[in-house]
DNA sequence: GATTTCATGTAACTTGTTACATGATTGT
DNA sequence: ACAATCATGTAACAAGTTACATGAAATC
């Protein structure tokens, strides 16, 4: 049924075998805005990225490693005296490619995993006082990221910027997560309320 | 604040090493409610739960023959003449004790991955009609799962259940799904209405 | 004196995905 | 004839997580 194309011409240096490689794109999509080093992509995630993807430091420098044994990114040595060196990659024309080609690629349907609904769901084969234990600390959770939300527009998000038209489409990407969290936080109150005034009430 | 108690008493039959196990849960979930084959319980996640979560084949098998080697369930097979053999599984007690410990236990923070977001926060880097292809598909994607709610709220929603309780929990995360992606759908729509004004419009 | 920040990585493991394999029956 | 449904799996690999390892400088 399905013809076995790619093990014909390709001389496949970008070991493309299966798997959706996110993580190298959004990578090689940080390193176009600017070089940087494995530490300064770490903390790019948590500012800004954390909260739809994010990756382990063990992930971050070995993917480095990968995109350059690729010959995606080049690597220099920053030297430093009173700290440890630094290593910062850079998109090579190869990279920036690829980076292109991801771009215009579609995106699969792909289903999302969230733990808390999963176990929510299930909920009802335990106590309303559980239930409500965990809509409360999901409570504290939106809350808290939208509160990072807010912090990181204050303190990243009105600075000069490089590339203007790259801030437009991080602006929409905030928008439309903090949209979805209010959304969720909205249904977590009622839920919430719903279940207290239940358990306060005296039982019929 | 926490006492560590489960580092005493426990032989750890389990072996919980690392990993949250999630998916292992959700199916002890699935059985709890009544006992069911590795196909019943694909289908499960198709009508209920792929939304934020789900498995395929390969992965439901192997796990569903992992919890039976570590005794959380027991195996029936159902001899069937006109189609193949089902093997059914249900709970044991153990498995019930492990499913009631999960559902007590709290959902750590843990980032959700949306390579859409991921892709339109580099949109930037190449140009609005991309932009707005990804956001257009995104929107039917948005729409076909809200569909596909509805259809499951007619199909399976309003029939008779054996255990009234579950329903309501059920009910609550579709509603929270709902909730969120109509607050994604808002924000998908009204960039694209945004962008098609922009690209349509003869050009200052 | 203790903690945080800077900075880079390895090893072991678990989880998730894709492709492949099989085969009868029922419906269009 | 063809596709879909029922039904169960294996193998190979890619991706993600946790734990571990190191070590100086700055801050509290």
């Amino acid at each position: 049924m399905r013809e076995q194309l790619e093990t014909l011409t390709e001389g496949n240096e970008t070991s493309e075998g299966s798997g959706r490689n996110t993580l190298r794109y959004i990578m090689l999509g940080l390193l176009w805005a600017r070089p940087m080093s494995g530490y300064d992509i770490k903390q790019t995630f948590e500012r800004a990225i954390a909260s739809y993807w994010n990756a382990g430091n063990s992930q971050i420098y070995t993917t480095l490693k990968n995109l350059h044994k690729a010959g995606l990114i080049d690597a220099e040595i920053i030297v430093q005296t009173s700290r440890p060196n630094r290593k910062v990659y850079r998109l090579t024309r190869a990279g920036e490619e690829e980076l292109s080609r991801w771009l215009q690629e579609d995106v699969p349907e792909r289903f999302t995993k969230d733990e808390f609904l999963a176990k929510l769901f299930f909920c009802g084969e335990t106590s309303d006082e559980v239930a409500l234990v965990h809509l409360r600390s999901h409570r504290e959770s939106l809350l808290k990221q939208l509160a990072h939300m807010d912090w990181a527009r204050r303190e990243y998000g009105s600075r000069p910027v490089r590339r203007p038209h790259l801030l437009e489409y991080q602006l929409l990407v905030r928008e439309y997560k903090e949209a979805v969290l209010k959304a969720g936080l909205e249904v977590t109150e009622n839920a919430i309320a719903r279940l207290e005034q239940r358990l306060n009430a005296p039982s019929s």
